[in-house]
DNA sequence: AAGATACTGTTATAATATTAACAAAACATG
DNA sequence: CATGTTTTGTTAATATTATAACAGTATCTT
């Protein structure tokens, strides 16, 4: 048991570098019996972890993007509001036009942002998140802004005064923000510490903000507090919004996208 | 010849949803025989595109291309001198013990450093180029600090006075620096102008600092100069070293490892 | 320490993929 | 439109991989 989650994770970790492994290879490397392996990949392929094809095993690319609790998580399905997160940052990269200097918060929801970024607008991106930076870094013809620190896992964000500094020190049109919670009364907030100062960075740096976030963060209140509604113009989010609080961003002066 | 063109396109945008597809699956989709993918993909591995496997074929993640540690090698395109840096990597690699602090320099000689970098450790890893950053974000229990900045696509580095700042601020046990020229009158040089002064704050931030580069790079003076040859402690290189070089190298006192 | 349980390795057999050689079709060119 | 060339498809023989059943080993519990 103990065994076999190291195993586990050698073998995603040889995936992760070569996209897909043969069962040989992996037998070889882990020095165990091509059946040992046969059976890792099954429950890899059970977690949805790996695609098992004849002769060996291919990464499920998805399984980079889930975020959350360990840079692996077994036992973490991830997959929550998915393909509201993906209406959301489509909706997001629709609105980024010619020339566009865009820094992205780190998150999920960004996440998609980045993938369906348009790749012949000229654009300037600032980013500071590993998966934000993955999916841009495919693209051509966009000029990459990395602001860098230490790496936080939980949240795959880079953190440092430097790279707050650097975000402060650069200018962009347009920054989409992501939170853990909005509330009417407490503001936006986050949940790690460290987000905090970079959030407020990009922010004060950017003349129009988006905020986005799937529905069911209206409400929510996390610990660390980094802005208030009034300093978003438009907020991106899922129809499972709130009556309440549709008027409470109106009222506000809020520009509301709903997809 | 057109068409053909039009099936790789396609192979290869398959590939990229799914990091990899079967030799069923691509004659499917494409309606054509599996001969027909058969002798597709052995175009697209003559172009390093692909690796073949049993059943099918794997896209080979970018990381792996060659983007070499000068302008000129972009033309010289692939495997130059791989199985050699592949060597200095792992050798490099073997240097490392418990509780090191270490900055990895960019290249692709250093990227099999990170590769082969031991994840038992207790490491921290500070870095600055996309691909070192690939194969470190896979690794468990290492720490890791990465400096940003303006993405340059022709070395995947990343380099701004903020991320200079940032690895001055840090202090490292070892520094793992490459090179494009190492000359004995001229000194240590690279070959964008860019370079310069990350690759300095790596040296003055590190206690003990490896200059790592294959033996073509002896003799060569590129436009940068960054470094004296005295500033470095010991050479990891491989066997094609020449016996003058040897010579300089030991009369400056520092150590040679050949691989 | 004994017994139960989970894990791993070894086979023989079944299923699938690869190769090579040839045939058919599409294409280009004079 | 005939001919040489390239591309694609078909087939059978060959090679590789998958599966299942069982035996051995390690691990855990009491």
């Amino acid at each position: 048991m103990e065994k076999r989650e190291k195993r586990l994770e050698k073998i995603i970790r040889i995936l992760k570098m070569n996209n897909a492994s043969t069962v040989q290879e992996l037998a070889g490397e882990l020095d165990v019996s091509h059946m040992t392996i046969r059976r890792d990949l099954e429950v890899l392929s059970g977690q949805n972890m790996v695609r098992i094809i004849h002769g060996g095993a291919v990464l499920i690319p998805e399984s980079f993007e889930d975020k959350g609790e360990s840079s692996y998580s077994l036992l973490t399905a991830g997959a929550v509001k998915t393909e509201e997160k993906r209406r959301i940052g489509k909706k997001a990269a629709g609105l980024i036009g010619e020339g566009d200097i865009i820094i992205i918060d780190s998150g999920s929801t960004t996440e998609y942002l980045a993938r369906f970024l348009p790749d012949d607008l000229n654009l300037t991106v600032l980013c500071f998140a590993m998966n934000i930076l993955k999916e841009i870094a495919g693209k051509r013809d966009i000029k990459i802004i990395f602001s860098g620190g230490v790496f936080h896992e939980n949240t795959l964000m880079f953190e440092s005064p430097e790279g707050i500094a650097l975000i402060k020190r650069n200018r962009a049109t347009k920054a989409f923000i992501s939170a853990s919670g909005v509330s009417e009364k407490l503001g936006v907030t986050c949940s790690n510490t460290y987000e905090r100062e970079t959030k407020r960075a990009a922010i004060s740096s950017s003349l129009k903000r988006y905020l986005v976030v799937d529905s069911s963060k209206f409400g929510k209140v996390q610990s660390d507090h980094f802005a208030e509604l009034e300093d978003f113009h438009y907020v991106i989010t899922d129809s499972g919004i709130s009556g309440e609080y549709k008027g409470i961003l109106k009222e506000l002066g809020l520009g509301l996208y709903i997809v």
